[in-house]
DNA sequence: CTGTTAGCGCTTTCAT
DNA sequence: ATGAAAGCGCTAACAG
């Protein structure tokens, strides 16, 4: 391996020059219109980057050109299936169009999630797409007018100002209500908090609606829990547990699976009969409800699909000059499983 | 809001020095230190920056300074709560030392893997780590060669090259086993594949060792599965329930807790008892296990601590100049839940 | 098709 | 404490 460069100073490209014989510019022709470049040229260059091991310098490249084929996305929640299904849809999109993405988490942590606004902006990426937490976005608004598009993902996009993917959560939330009813439940629970995330309120929402739409005499209580989690539900089991049996509900909506798992798994614990004497239904189709023993039937929400869409708004904002900012509202689906299938059992 | 720059290009450092009165090299004084700059100055140049509404140039700045506050993570499974772990542990310790940490998803793709890899090397990113699939590791010798130190989490250093963290599998697979012959488990199954997988083979052998150091009477059957999901595992489960009761296994070690979970559920559907007649222990502790109704006996990973020391291992390379390579290995616990805990329910 | 050159926006001496 | 100027490594426009 033949080096001309100094010292442990990586290769720049003038060294490849020299080392080839050739002109810088020849070099950057190589790499970035070869059809430019005769076969021979081609060669010697491509030879002297072998004998080199040079890479090229990305950031140098970025600042030169302007910008860079990159995306961000910053992510609410890593942890969460629903999110990494959204990150994958991202990627594929990205993928698809030659276009690379990064990813941050920022954990809903809204210090975070504006740190890795700034540092995506300020590291000149193409565009950020943002699972925002349910929180202000005036950090978001900063970043666009930096001249940085924002695409928002499991939020509305600001009219007249950037893109938005979400699932119609009211739909979501009447789907749920409607099937425990059609299964013949008349005792509602809804279990979810706090009524402060703009997504808890909203399948509430639709609840109401699908029991006011309804021609049955049902009754709904609500349960609001200071968290969407396992613990948060095993909490709201067991509250029910301790009831006389008469005065439990006969089909819970909780507004997340996590609550909906730990509901379940206090009943059974109970010795209550998931699915025979309580019905219930969470929302957003966790990777582990599907792997319960008693498989919990949820609203999934496409979030493959989203990401993807999401991607794709961002390119064409990225390219398109007569962009038009808009909200794609998808629909969210009904996965009806056991733990609210009594009669087919 | 006043500007002095032309058209829609992003105002520059030069144009908050005009702005502000003063020279390009005092508004950078102003924001990397500070204390360099008077009060009053430092207040005008701040007032141009709101004005103008100025963010800097990451990139420049990267390249001008030879270097970012950055490091890369490269993870081979971001559906995956392990190493979702890992990536909380190694952000904590990149915030905890002025670091920001960028994420990128390989999903278990050698081609994409390296993608990243190459785009963090090309980024000048500080540092990468890279969760690494089981594969050789050509393209990690050639960022590294590069000048871009790479730690492997989950995955052994390369003497004298990397760093690594990892876990004793082997020690994981014998306190597995040795959990199940405790509690008086005699016919035991180790289930997992396909055993390509370095993890999986190790675990086996742990599996293989606790059966000879101990001294009782144990058989020892091998079920190869072909991935470690839980559909495969209910497959393994499925084909337990169709032998003679006297021909299944008493207690099960399955290499991996999605494996486990569907192994328990096909078992649980069949009627079979999990925990009374059959012990299932998986491996991972990921979320999922103990919100199952019967919580599920794993083997731990310490995944938090993984990635934050394999961050304070890239960090010391990085900043110290003595650094020397060296593999950290941490123990795997046993966590023992109602799946293998017959006596004492 | 090849070589030259002017920046991209910032950091960093080095004078002042 | 402040200002001037020399790059960082590359792209892109232009001249040959």
């Amino acid at each position: 391996m033949t080096t001309t460069s100094s010292g442990r100073r990586p290769p720049s490209m003038s060294d490849v020059a020299r080392h080839a014989g050739v002109a810088l510019g020849t070099v950057s022709n190589v790499l970035n219109a070869p059809e430019k470049v005769s076969e021979r040229t081609r060669r010697r260059v491509h030879q002297a980057v072998e004998d080199l091991g040079f890479v090229r310098n990305q950031v140098a490249r970025t600042l030169a050109a302007g910008s860079a084929d990159l995306f961000g996305f910053v992510i609410v929640d890593i942890g969460n299936s629903f999110f990494v299904d959204i990150a994958r849809g991202a990627e594929q999109s990205a993928v698809e169009n030659q276009y690379k993405l990064l990813l941050a988490n920022s954990d809903v942590d809204l210090v975070r999630q504006n740190l890795y606004l700034d540092l995506f902006n300020e590291s000149r990426v193409n565009g950020i797409l943002l699972a925002p937490l349910d929180a202000p976005l005036d950090a978001v608004a900063r970043v666009r007018d930096r001249g940085c598009p924002v695409v928002l993902v499991n939020w509305p996009g600001e009219p007249g100002e950037s893109c938005g993917v979400t699932v119609d959560e009211e739909y979501g939330g009447y789907l749920a209500t409607q099937h425990l009813l059609q299964q013949g439940r008349r005792r509602i629970l809804f279990a979810g908090g706090p009524l402060s995330l703009t997504a808890v309120r909203e399948r509430y929402e639709g609840t109401k609606r699908a029991i006011a739409e309804s021609n049955v005499d049902a009754h709904l209580e609500l349960i609001e829990t200071t968290r969407l989690t396992v613990p948060a539900g095993l909490d709201v089991g067991r509250e029910l547990v301790s009831r006389p049996v008469g005065e439990r509900p006969d089909g819970i909506f909780a507004a997340a699976d996590a609550l909906a798992a730990g509901c379940a798994q206090a009943l059974i614990y109970a010795g209550v009969s998931v699915a025979k004497e309580v019905a219930i239904i969470g929302y957003d189709d966790n990777h582990f409800t599907a792997d319960h023993v008693v498989p919990i039937s949820t609203v999934g929400q496409p979030g493959h699909e989203m990401g993807k869409i999401a991607l794709e708004m961002l390119i064409d904002e990225v390219k398109n000059p007569d962009h038009l900012h808009r909200t794609v509202v998808l629909q969210p689906n009904l996965l009806a499983r056991a733990s609210t299938m009594s009669e087919f059992r």
